[in-house]
DNA sequence: GTCAGCTATATTGCGTCACGATATAGCGTA
DNA sequence: TACGCTATATCGTGACGCAATATAGCTGAC
């Protein structure tokens, strides 16, 4: 499990790229989550289900009811133009934050030996 | 600027890896993010101060008052051996899920960059 | 000598958000 | 009937980024 921080700097990144892949309901983008981060990414609904209104209120997914013959009716998401144009500027982000830390933990700072 | 959620999975890692390198007082390890993140990363006071806080308040940092000559005295933090502990597994964590993300985005998305 | 600006720390208030808990409901199996 | 899995929704709480505000020492300009 990762810390609460990180989920807060991944859960909206993380669902937007899978929803980049194509439609997915709620419950199945959890278990994509899960089996993409071979079990590191466990959300629970109290974290999901409010983070896509958030999603779908600020116009970056649309939603779609479809009745299920196996269980109850699924809202279906599919991302909007504006989610994929969010989710590159996210991406781009992360890769800059990436390399500044990979630039602070590198390989010359060893323990004992001071930089300053 | 990064986004918020992007501040606070960082926010603490980068406070405590500065720290690594040597002791420093809080408007310091604000300007030695920023110089270090060639401007990417500012701070303002009411977002460190109070980490500082926090951070001494769970033992991952200490501190020690010292006047200075050319202003205000100034409050200089060290690291200690539970910080440098806490230290260690947000750096596993990053990698971890920067890895997941990566995996998901695609190889082409990461030029040059080294996972550790 | 006062005014502005940089240094240096502290605190309050607001808005956001992860997440446990709880509720509702369809379906399959024992 | 009862359980368990699927599927979504919402409330309450604690945590926290950050703008705003306050305080105070030092320097240089006018």
């Amino acid at each position: 499990m990762f810390s609460k921080p990180l989920v807060s700097a991944s859960l909206q990144p993380i669902v937007l790229s899978i929803l980049a892949r194509g439609e997915a309901y709620g419950y199945e983008i959890m278990q994509q989550a899960e089996e993409l981060s071979d079990g590191q990414l466990k959300w629970t609904a109290g974290t999901l289900y409010p983070l896509m209104h958030r999603l779908e209120s600020r116009g970056l997914v649309s939603s779609l009811w479809r009745p299920s013959a196996e269980g109850p009716r699924r809202k279906y998401y599919r991302i909007t133009a504006a989610g994929a144009h969010a989710l590159e500027a996210e991406k781009r982000e992360w890769i800059d934050l990436h390399a500044i830390l990979i630039r602070l933990w590198g390989p010359e700072l060893q323990p004992g030996l001071s930089l300053a």
